[in-house]
DNA sequence: CGAATATAATAGTATTACTATTAAAATAAA
DNA sequence: TTTATTTTAATAGTAATACTATTATATTCG
């Protein structure tokens, strides 16, 4: 995918930092430098001293962006979460069939991600490994509700409620549609996961995409299309 | 659920720990503290100090039975696989149908986890809770593969070999089961915690378990019966 | 321009993860 | 039974980490 438009901005709640980082250039160097360091070395072993060192500032200014580094963590997920939003409005712009879009959707959540040339400083294939491996820790842990309140959770809630929506659009009677569809976005990012270090939870068919495969017949059987 | 048999031990890879804590009173003790501080206080802020003050021990003490706290986690996250298999085979054994058999199965990993009174040491729903918000930490992370050479994952992985042979049996040519089974496992998880801290997630429907009745709707449908 | 404000660096502290060493207890061999 | 061996646990650390108080340096704005 390149860039659908430029000068445009993944607006991220302000409550999850204590400065903008897209606000300067030391900012955006953070955000950077910190997906670069933890797709790397991992989130146990980022630290922001670490990050500080490889974008040549000092620990105590990455801390006046961010209170700590499950905040940053918190931060690139939200990002992402809204970055796949827009795009996701995007692909399903002047699309008539439901059915079409809801197809689309499922290939958005589902497929490998690719470089992105719209946002400079985010680099989106390694954002996107992060997320797979890392944001559960940014959310499983005892501050969700907290974290839940300063709406650090919004962007993925409306991604949900968008195809949910959709789902009921199809199917107006399924029981199910919030779960279903935060299943696959869950279950999508699991399996990439599972595919790479424990491929026997997992079934690779080779010439299709299986992840994709999977999830487009588990939510149109489940949708009793076809 | 009561318990089945008594004298009946999970038995755990011994890569995992340094000194099986099954092996002394001490060791006992490290597993029910564990469970009970880790449930309490999240397992970033869980440290071996403060296990041991809880079990009136010493740091030192605990690290000769695990190298570190994540080996800690993988340990009580190997135990509840295998004490899951160990029910999943209960559940089934005698049972004629297929069918009915992978139903039970899906119940089995959707179910809210009840007290079983077969192993003394370890309180069975605060660990259901640790392994469903904590467990991804002990295996999401650069050490994967290392710690899936050592076997960490076996009982996982067979426990949904299993369920994927049955699935198999009922619909030879489905081309996802272990996907299918793996997916049912993570998700019935993560629908709990979503349920109880992102509502806006899911979907509850009064006088059902929603999420054993979404689960059993998927898999049954993606294997197209009734 | 000067005052107010924002930003970043220095230099810490408290806590955590982990280890080297020694003491005590349990077990095995003579 | 006594001595030797091994196992287990406690003491007392170290190095690294997470985080903060304070000061210095820019930048902005009236």
């Amino acid at each position: 995918m390149s860039g659908i438009i430029s000068n445009v901005n993944i607006i991220v709640s302000d409550k999850i930092f204590l400065k903008n980082p897209e606000s300067s250039l030391l900012g955006r160097r953070i955000i950077s430098g910190s997906i670069d360091l933890i797709d790397e070395v991992g989130f146990e072993c980022f630290t922001f001293r670490k990050l500080a060192m490889q974008i040549q500032s000092t620990e105590a200014s990455v801390y006046r962006y961010f209170e700590n580094k499950q905040r940053l963590l918190l931060y690139l997920s939200c990002w992402y979460w809204g970055w796949l939003e827009y795009r996701l409005v995007f692909r399903m712009a002047n699309i008539d069939s439901a059915e079409e879009r809801l197809n689309r959707a499922i290939h958005l959540f589902a497929e490998r991600v690719e470089e992105d040339g719209s946002f400079e400083h985010i680099n989106e294939v390694k954002l996107n490994r992060i997320v797979i491996s890392e944001s559960s820790k940014a959310y499983m842990n005892k501050l969700v509700d907290e974290e839940n309140k300063i709406g650090a959770f919004a962007a993925y809630k409306q991604l949900v409620e968008r195809v949910s929506k959709l789902v009921l659009e199809i199917k107006p009677d399924y029981k199910y549609p919030h779960m279903l569809i935060s299943a696959v976005i869950e279950d999508a990012h699991q399996q990439r996961f599972f595919a790479e270090h424990l491929p026997k939870l997992t079934d690779s068919i080779k010439g299709e995409d299986s992840i994709v495969e999977f999830h487009k017949d588990l939510v149109f059987k489940a949708l009793e299309i076809k």
